[in-house]
DNA sequence: CTGAAAGCGCTAACAC
DNA sequence: GTGTTAGCGCTTTCAG
């Protein structure tokens, strides 16, 4: 059996309140006390029940991050930036992955309203109306990182700027056909990515055409797969002479499928067609895609930090702060004629961040 | 105030060990009482407090995933598997990346000696003396993954025969001039695998030779990085003539730097050099990489399921179970003359897996 | 500055 | 079957 407070206080020969104080660092404690009990805690290997603490005090030390899918690249990176601090500030990361929809009211009831966590984060899913208004109600402290609620604390990303940054760019190469390959238009980001694109085409005067705008519409993963971006580049390429020369691909891990599909048929990019990608994960470096970067481990560390503002302060206005994408430009949207050779004669892979505006 | 088990107790006029016993599905409830109960409770939108019941009953529903680095795909695809099942069994997840091996002992003891958690999922890590014997003591239910420790159930991988299977599967496409790209021999799997290489270099009758051994000297991931990768595959191709003429890599994240490295020097592959990785990380089917797949899935499931065994019956023997890497084909290590060529002149990417024995 | 006492919300005997 | 009661280990007044 674990030492309690008792038997320390015991040891120490002080009463358990003191002991209490001790380890919750309260100011009123002789130093003299306080060394006896701490040697003594010491000693006995004694450490408070955090179960025990957080029914006394309210308080759990950890916090919740629900996130859909538990496996995206995109949030493993997120977390990843959360849970570093986390760490340094001795709390708990408690992990949800939802996988459907209809599971996140019946969880976010069980964990947030009884006391379960201090905060939650809560990533890319749509707010439940009936929580927002329990949330702001009870005071519980919630940021969104990737999505949106007018009264929450949310850190996005600017998809519509992002999505026609990344088009300008094919069009500043001088592509003139280009194509979207996007993700499922269920999905906030595909639809926002699809505007961006709009608007940039719109700005240069490029008509667009119907044929070249492809979306998924498969549920899984709202369409942001490998295999979605494979299949639908296998139409883009069926286009024959009516193939776009630079398409605009909503996911680096779609545009990474739609490199595959490229080199099955022969087709060479950036030669003949070439990609931007939008998310800048690892893989994106390792196959030479050129892509919008997502500050992604930004997000998640200033989301933490706001998180951590709210929990001491319950009152705070919601801010509500945008994040824009990079471009990065790498091999899949180099500009032919400028392309460097080197003595074997093949292209070094390189990574350019470019500042935008 | 959300509600406690006292307001629902009230409103349906029975007492709190009912109300307490409802909601553990207690058999000796009678139908009709307990309808009742689950009526208001209901209603009132009644959920019992985790802490509370944590405090009372010394089970907490929630178990402790230890790993290194947070970010690695090794975790993030065991860790999937663990979280579905997880939250099929309504436990919480707990998760802490460890970043600096001392501190492992620290939050070993504030999160298990004290009840924090029902259960432990040890990944990766060197159990430490210490709190194997407490843990052995004080029947702390905990499963290691991916290490080893005669005390707990362990689930490892065969690193050295996987790595002997690779390099069979070399040997077996006509190499002789085989090089081994690894990563920091402080690390086990490194060990391992450079040993299965061996072995199956001796039962092949080949000779080894001092510079086609290559290993990290990076700590960062003990090694098993694309930059090392990138940086040993350097080395390996200044060897001029003396270069191998195929590569064990010993992880997948290492070959495609090592695969960057080639393509920047006009070396083909699988034509001048082949290649094979260690994991099977999603990445590997993106770059067409021949591999050993780690069974990650499998294991975590298996992993917490056996965690779930001992949490209910105290006193099991260990068990000690291992995984055989399975050898995957891919473009890498394709066989030049049997290639396949389709109409436009380009390699299909195509993955063959086989069942090894 | 410190001890005593009253809970936090629930579980688990123990009676009836 | 169901109510009552004593904790679980700690925090937090309230006195002194």
């Amino acid at each position: 059996m674990p030492p309690t407070i008792y038997d320390i206080a015991k040891k120490a020969k002080v009463g358990i309140g003191t002991v209490s104080r001790v380890f919750n660092n309260h100011p009123s404690v002789s130093k003299e006390t306080r060394n006896r009990v701490l040697h003594f805690a010491n000693r006995m290997n004694y450490h408070p029940h955090p179960y025990a603490r957080g029914l006394a005090s309210k308080r759990t030390n950890s916090i919740l991050a629900v996130i859909p899918y538990f496996t995206t690249f995109f949030f493993i990176e997120i977390l990843q930036a959360v849970q570093a601090i986390l760490a340094e500030s001795n709390y708990d990361l408690i992990l949800h992955g939802v996988t459907h929809p209809e599971h996140v009211e019946g969880m976010l009831r069980k964990n947030t309203v009884r006391g379960r966590v201090d905060g939650m984060l809560f990533l890319s899913l749509k707010m439940p109306k009936k929580f927002a208004h329990e949330y702001v109600n009870s005071h519980v402290p919630v940021v969104l990182v990737d999505t949106y609620h007018p009264d929450f604390d949310s850190f996005t990303v600017e998809n519509v700027k992002g999505a026609s940054i990344a088009t300008k760019h094919l069009i500043s190469l001088g592509h003139r056909r280009i194509g979207i390959l996007n993700a499922n238009l269920e999905s906030t980001p595909a639809q926002e990515r699809l505007q961006g694109f709009k608007s940039a085409l719109k700005e240069a005067q490029i008509p667009m055409e119907q044929c070249l705008i492809k979306h998924s519409t498969s549920v899984r993963l709202d369409g942001f797969t490998h295999e979605d971006g494979y299949g639908l580049m296998k139409q883009f390429l069926a286009l024959g002479t009516k193939k776009p020369t630079a398409i605009f691909v909503t996911s680096d891990i779609q545009a990474s499928g739609a490199l595959q599909a490229m080199e099955e048929t022969g087709i060479r990019c950036p030669e003949d067609i070439a990609l931007i990608g939008f998310d800048d994960i690892e893989l994106a470096r390792h196959i030479g895609l050129t892509t919008m970067r997502q500050p992604m481990s930004e997000m998640g560390t200033l989301a933490v930090q706001r998180l951590f503002e709210r929990m001491k302060n319950e009152k705070l206005e919601p801010i509500f702060r945008t994040f824009l994408p990079t471009l990065v430009v790498r091999r899949t949207s180099e500009l032919i004629s400028s392309r460097e050779v080197n003595q074997q004669g093949t292209r070094p892979i390189r990574t350019v961040v470019q500042t935008t505006n």
